[in-house]
DNA sequence: CTGAAAGCGCTAACAA
DNA sequence: TTGTTAGCGCTTTCAG
C-alpha cells in the first residue's frame, strides 16, 4: 500500500456542515461553543455531540481573521541554545497554555536582522509577543511595541512594559556574601555591551561595592558563552582579585574551566560567582555559586503580564515589574586565604584549551 | 502621555489600500507580490514601492485560510526543559527559518493529554508536524498522520515517516569501546519503557553484546532524569558491574552523583557511559563517556523531511532516514581495574542526597 | 497584462 | 433563543 503519508484525508468539516448535519444555523453552532449561555441548553448539547462526532475543530485561523484574535503568542528568543532561555522558555509555555494559548518561537539566532525579520512575520498573526533576549534596539522594539503588546523580559526600554530580575538587591546579596567571607577585591566579567542586563549587573555591583567599602574591577566586554569565560579567564590571570563575579553562569563555568587548566584552584585561589543558576551550574565542580534568577518564573510573569495587556490592561510603562533573586551558595565561594597573595608556581603559563576535554580537576 | 501600551496604532494597510494608492486592482498588487513575471514589470515595481511606503505586510492568516499555506510547522517536545531538545530545536527553527517558515512550540510537559490537546489546537494551523519527542502512543501519532504532514524524531512507528537516530551502531561502537578497556560486564539503566529509544538502545546493546562476548544486566526501568539516574544509583549498588550504560545522559549523570555521594569512584571502580551528549556532560568531573546523537541535524534533517512532505514528497513510511552516532570519549570509562571487586570499604552507606538546586529535568 | 467577483471558515451585528 | 447577512484580507478564477 502505497502508505498514506501526505496529511490529506478528507477535507476537515466545516461549521456549516455541521450546522447542517444539527439542522441549525451556522451562528448557532458558533455560540454553542463561544456562548453556550446564550443557547437552548437542550439544542447546544446536540450541536457539541454532533460536532464531536463529526471530528469539527473550529479553524483558528478563520477565527483569527475576523477577531484578530488568534490565541498565540510569540516568543522572542537571541539564542534558543542557551540555558538560560530554557526554564524561561518553559515557563512561558506553561502559562500560555493555560489560558489557551499557543506560542510560537522566534529564535533570532543572535542576528538583529533575523530576529526583526521573523518577528515581523509573525506580528500579524500573533496577539502580542515577549521579547526574552533580543539584540533588537530599544528603538525597533518601540517599534515592534507600537505594532502589538509587547512585553520586554530583563530590560528596560522606556514606553514599554517589562518584567526584569532584581539585580540590585540579588548583587547587593552577592557582594555581601564575599565581604563576608573576607574577599576586598571584586572583578567583574563583563557580557556584551549592548546588553541592558550588563550595565544593570555592574551598576548594582558597584554600588554595593560602595556599601560594603569593596573594591571593582571591571574586565572585558566578554562574549556571553562559555569560550567568552575562558578567554576572561586568560586576562583575569593579569590581575586577579581574590573574586570574581561573572556576567552569567556560561562565562563563569568558562572562567572555571580557564582557570582549572591554569592550575589556578577555586575557591581555594579565587572565589568565582556566576549569574542566573543555568542548568549544569551544579554539575560542575566545584558546584558554582550563582546568583540565581527564577527563570521559569519570569517566563510565567512575562506571559501573564502580556495577557493582561492583551485583554487591555494598562501595566505600568516605567516602573518594570522586579522579580527577586536568591544567592545560591555552592563550592566556587569560600573564605579569602592570605596565602593566595602568590599566585601558583607556574613556570610557563600552559595553554588554555578550548572547552573541549575535561577540566582537570 | 498614557502610554501608547497597547499594540494598536492606526490599523494595518490592507492589500485594498495599497491598490487603491497605486491605482491598481487588489489582485494586482497580490499578483506583484507572488507572480511577478505576470505583471508589467513598472507596474510592479510602483505597486512594491508603495507597499514598501505603506509598510504593508501580507497577512498571513488570510493568505492561510484560502490556501492553507500558513507558512508554520509545529514541534512537539514533551519536555522542554530536557536538555536532550535544546539542540533539536534550535537545528528545526534554523531549518524552518531559512525557507520563511515560522516555528510553533508544543511543550506537552510531559502529559500525553496536554500534549495532544495542544497538538489539537495547533494541527490546524500548522502544515505540518514533527513530534520530536511525544508522549502519545503509536495510534494517536498514527491519526495525528492522518490530519497532518507528519514526520516522528527517533521513534519509529508503522506508516509514519520517521527520522532516527542509529543506535544500532552506535551502542556497538560503545560496547566495543568498553570491550577495549577490559570490561565483561555491562549493566543497562533503563529508561521509560514506553520509548521507542529505551527498547532500541537496550536491544542494540544486547546484539552488540552478543558481538563481542560480553554479559548485559538490566536495571530499571528510571525515569529519564537526573533523580532517575540517583535513583539507579542506589539500586546499581547492589549488583554492580564494572561497566554501566544509561538511558540517556540525564541518567548517567545522576549516577554519577549518585555514586560519588556513595564513595563509588568512576572511572576507577566504574565506567559510566551516558548517550546523547547533552550539554553538561563535558562539565561534570570526571566529563561523561556518550554517545553522541547529532541533535541539531536530527532537528533540521527533521524539519527538512518535513517540508519535503509537505511538498508532495512520499518518503519511505517504512524506513526512517538513519543519522549516525559518534562516540565520545571522556573521562568517565577507563581501563577496568580489577581492584575493584572488594567494594570501597565503606561502614554505612551514606544518604544520597537528592540534586539540589537542579533544575528537575 | 489587468480587473471584477467569488469565496476560504468564521463570528458579530441585526432581525425575527 | 435563533436565523440572516455581511465581511475579515487574501487569492484565484474568469472575463476583458
Amino acid at each position: 500500500m502505497a502508505g498514506s503519508t501526505g496529511g490529506d484525508g478528507q477535507a476537515a468539516p466545516t461549521i456549516y456542515d455541521v450546522a447542517r448535519a444539527a439542522g441549525v444555523a451556522a451562528s448557532t453552532v458558533s455560540r454553542a461553543f463561544a456562548r453556550p449561555a446564550r443557547v437552548n441548553a437542550e439544542t447546544a448539547g446536540r450541536i457539541r455531540r454532533i460536532a464531536e462526532e463529526m471530528g469539527y475543530r473550529t479553524n483558528p485561523l478563520a477565527r483569527a481573521l475576523l477577531n484578530e484574535r488568534s490565541s498565540m503568542i510569540a516568543l522572542a528568543i537571541s539564542d534558543i541554545t542557551n540555558p538560560y532561555c530554557f526554564e524561561i522558555i518553559r515557563g512561558a509555555q506553561a502559562a500560555a497554555m493555560e489560558v489557551g494559548y499557543t506560542m510560537l518561537l522566534a529564535d533570532g539566532q543572535e542576528s538583529d536582522r533575523l530576529e526583526r525579520e521573523t518577528l515581523d512575520r509573525a506580528a500579524r498573526t500573533v496577539e502580542g509577543i515577549v521579547l526574552a533576549s533580543t539584540r533588537m534596539s530599544d528603538t525597533s522594539i518601540r517599534m515592534m511595541a507600537k505594532l502589538r503588546p509587547l512585553i520586554v523580559l530583563n530590560r528596560a526600554v522606556a514606553g514599554v512594559p517589562s518584567v526584569v530580575t532584581d539585580y540590585r538587591h540579588g548583587m547587593r546579596e552577592a557582594v555581601e556574601h564575599l565581604h563576608g567571607l573576607g574577599h576586598s577585591h571584586i572583578t567583574y566579567l563583563a557580557g556584551p555591551e549592548a546588553a541592558w542586563s550588563d550595565g544593570i549587573r555592574w551598576q548594582a555591583l558597584r554600588e554595593a561595592g560602595v556599601e560594603w567599602g569593596l573594591r571593582l574591577h571591571r574586565l572585558g566586554p566578554y562574549p556571553p558563552t562559555m569560550l567568552g569565560g575562558v578567554a576572561a579567564a586568560d586576562d583575569f590571570w593579569r590581575r586577579s582579585t581574590s573574586a570574581v563575579i561573572a556576567y552569567n553562569d556560561l562565562v563563569a563555568l568558562g572562567l572555571l574551566r580557564g582557570l582549572s587548566a591554569a592550575g589556578v584552584r577555586v575557591p581555594q585561589d579565587v572565589s568565582v560567582v556566576g549569574c542566573d543558576n543555568i542548568f549544569g551550574t551544579d554539575l560542575v565542580t566545584p558546584g558554582l555559586t550563582t546568583l540565581a534568577a527564577p527563570l521559569r518564573f519570569l517566563g510565567r510573569t512575562a506571559v501573564q503580564s502580556l495577557l493582561a495587556l492583551i485583554s487591555g490592561a494598562q501595566p505600568p510603562v516605567d516602573k518594570p515589574v522586579s522579580i527577586p533573586t536568591r544567592l545560591v551558595v555552592r563550592a566556587s565561594t569560600d573564605e579569602r586565604r592570605p596565602a593566595r597573595l602568590a599566585p601558583p608556581a607556574i613556570p610557563v603559563r600552559p595553554p588554555i584549551s578550548t572547552p573541549a576535554g575535561t577540566p582537570a580537576t
